[in-house]
DNA sequence: TTGTGTTTTATTGCCTCC
DNA sequence: GGAGGCAATAAAACACAA
């Protein structure tokens, strides 16, 4: 395309001004002036009766880039109100109304609807932004409600701590090394569920085997029958509550019974 | 008054559709 | 291939603080 810069005459008659390469200013193909020469502006916002008094342009010709009246803004903003494209049709008579070129009215709707994409996507951003925050506050009364849990848990599991066997108690020959009750076990196995960390799903046997017994999702089908033992743990279902998913049904989910892998049984 | 940031008008180049 | 739309950009006009 052409470097030099077309401006529309200022009078609204259609005809263009030419600014080229050397920054002159041509008029229907004859040079007027430079641009030194076009310093003459007219305020800001002059009244529409100013904008199509001739005298005025006689004096002040020529002009670079005009702003539009309030009026005129008025005008194209119920239009685009209406409809934010712009037929042939409507163009051309909004361009009479208004006292501008058609592509002016163009270039305005091109703008324009620039402008709202904009907001648009202002909008949209804090939309998600507020989800979002409602979703992190929502995670953390999660956090807090389940730290709260896990304390209860804790100390449940101390006040049902077995006794160290005392001397009076002596020494069980034939059962040297007892395992440790069930649902303490379970217990166990419960908080370990119930840790936050991403180590939390898997289950490695506590004696130091280092033995991988479960990834996270089965480790209750070793504790057949314990399950209403557990106090203090309780599944949202159990309260009523009809929001979001059960923090234990997975746990409580009694499987169906499978044979006891090696080391690991019950009693 | 002047420097700086924002808004508005307009151009340019590319893309899509008919 | 021309018309029209859009994104990126330029530049004038304007607002405002220092």
């Amino acid at each position: 395309m052409d470097s030099g810069r077309i401006f529309f005459d200022s009078s609204c008659n259609g005809n263009l001004l030419f600014l080229g390469n050397g920054d002159s200013i041509f008029r229907g193909g004859s040079r007027v002036m430079n641009m030194g020469e076009s310093s003459k502006r007219r305020p800001f916002l002059s009244t529409a009766e100013d904008l199509y008094d001739e005298e005025y342009y006689d004096e002040q010709l020529p002009e670079k880039k005009r702003r539009l009246t309030p009026d005129q803004v008025n005008l194209l903003e119920k239009s685009f109100e209406e409809e934010n494209k712009l037929e042939p049709e409507r163009k051309t008579e909004l361009a009479k109304k208004l006292g501008l070129q058609p592509r002016q009215v163009a270039i305005w709707f091109q703008n324009r609807r620039a402008r709202w994409k904009t907001k648009q996507l202002e909008r949209d951003y804090d939309q998600l932004k507020s989800s979002y925050d409602s979703l992190v506050s929502n995670y953390d009364s999660i956090l807090k409600e389940n730290n709260k849990l896990k304390a209860e848990l804790i100390s449940l599991t101390e006040k049902l701590q077995p006794k160290e066997p005392t001397q009076e108690e002596g020494f069980d020959m034939q059962n040297p090394n007892p395992t440790p009750a069930p649902c303490l076990h379970l217990i166990m196995k419960v908080e370990d569920r119930l840790s936050t960390g991403s180590n939390g799903s898997a289950v490695v046997d506590e004696d130091g085997r280092g033995q991988l017994l479960d990834s996270g999702d089965s480790y209750l089908q070793y504790q057949q029958g314990c399950l209403a033992s557990v106090e203090g743990v309780k599944s949202e279902e159990d309260e009523g509550s009809d929001e979001g998913g059960s923090y234990f049904s997975d746990v409580f989910a009694a499987p169906e019974p499978q044979e006891p892998v090696g080391w690991f049984m019950w009693p």
